[in-house]
DNA sequence: TCGCGTCTTGCGTAAACCCGCATCCCCTCG
DNA sequence: CGAGGGGATGCGGGTTTACGCAAGACGCGA
């Protein structure tokens, strides 16, 4: 068996190193790449590795590295690991990955044991792992009350890319209403309408940068997001000239 | 000697733990606090105590621990070792920092020996060591070209809390045109009017929430910079009330 | 096949934004 | 002390947003 780590941190990537060998003694190389190209270069020259990865790297980042690792090869097993468990890196991790691909989400914060057990479980059980409070998440973001479904998630990316509701309209095949319509809905759930009930109507926020802001603080949106989303519109605007 | 090492990641702190105790002899005592909140009521416990704080910390971050802990007694010296050099940061630290106090801002990704230099420089000959990367950046945030003066910077953090022009004159104390000439300037600085020259005029962008990107984008913003925007947006409408 | 909820569109309006043009005030420098 | 530059304001108007109202369109069980 062979393990690829990605992670940019030394101190974490000689951590994990350590905990590979120790949970699995069948294990006999072990790979490093400190930072997502790397990554994905090595996944390519070791075809059979199994790939442990952070998800916040500077340059590429885990979830970039992931999907083309997976699109090159999509029953490769990848164990996130993880320090936050921001709604965004869950979003943006299940959007990625392949039906019936083996994968796991642990939080660095997880203990020695937890992260051994996940490891196994993985890449030799061929189960997914996915940490409790991820769990949470992923529950919360499907069942409907109080979560968000994709096209409000999209919309909400295209106004924090900063798109007129003219641009969203072209890019999402939709009338300029349609739009309104969807930042409407949006608003509301993200309750952006100032907590004051009986104040004054003048409601002191702009309600599109408004929403952007409590999404970002809600940690629907960070930074890694807003990477990838303006590399998908660059090349989108790419396409339009 | 004491110090007090502040920081939430296990293995950062221990590494940490173990270079002050390699690069300070003389160093009798060394105390641990794992977030900001328990790293300020320890500075006050231990009142001449040399402090090391991450900066990206989860609850209370550091640049909050540091101004209470400033506050209370302005000439403890800290040692910033953060994992990035945004400007937010950057700008962050600055702010608060008493005048003639002895402070240092070291990158996590520095060397063994740099760390070391440091925490001898600044604990025991209470000079300023500031990283060179960084010290970049404070330069060019001074020298005028193409940096952002407060007022520009001041009105960016209101437009990406998401405050109405209205609201932003209101708590700024401006006319409303002021309010939007500031925002004109800022919309040249940070270059937002798409970067199509002859294409055609519709400029796809809403020039408002791009501008909240585009300084996102370029770590003029993150997330600790709203956060605590946020919060002081929260003082400011209570008092208004 | 009917009925119902959800999503999409149009129309129309009031409010918020973006911004060119033109004063004023204040500070600095020669 | 006068010239010049930068920021604060007013005025005016063209755009863009936010959103109520209402008519279709689509999908899905009874």
């Amino acid at each position: 068996m062979k393990v690829l780590i990605v992670e940019d941190d030394p101190l974490h990537r000689s951590y994990l190193h350590e905990a590979v060998c120790s949970a699995l003694p069948e294990c006999e190389t072990v790979i490093e790449a400190e930072n997502g190209i790397a990554g994905e270069q090595l996944a390519r020259d070791h075809k059979s590795a199994h790939i442990v990865m952070d998800l916040q790297m500077t340059g590429r980042n885990g979830i970039e590295a992931a999907r083309t690792i997976w699109k090159e090869r999509p029953d490769t097993r990848i164990l996130f690991w993880s320090n936050y468990s921001d709604e965004a890196y869950v979003r943006g991790v299940s959007r990625i990955v392949p039906d019936g691909a083996a994968y796991g989400y642990v939080l660095k914060s997880a203990s020695d044991e937890r992260l051994k057990l996940a490891l196994r479980s993985i890449f030799v059980e061929s189960q997914c792992v996915i940490d409790r409070e991820v769990r949470g998440l992923q529950q919360k973001s499907i069942g409907h009350a109080n979560s968000f479904t994709d096209s409000e998630y999209e919309i909400l990316v295209d106004i924090a890319l900063g798109l007129t509701d003219r641009a969203i309209a072209k890019r999402r095949n939709l009338s300029l209403r349609s739009v309104q319509n969807r930042l409407q809905h949006l608003y509301d759930k993200l309750d952006v309408y100032q907590a004051s009930p009986e104040d004054r109507l003048d409601s002191q926020f702009n309600l599109r940068a408004r929403a952007v802001t409590v999404a970002f603080l809600r940690k629907l949106l960070n930074y890694s997001a807003l990477e990838r989303a303006e590399a998908e519109l660059q090349d989108w605007l790419n396409d339009q000239s």
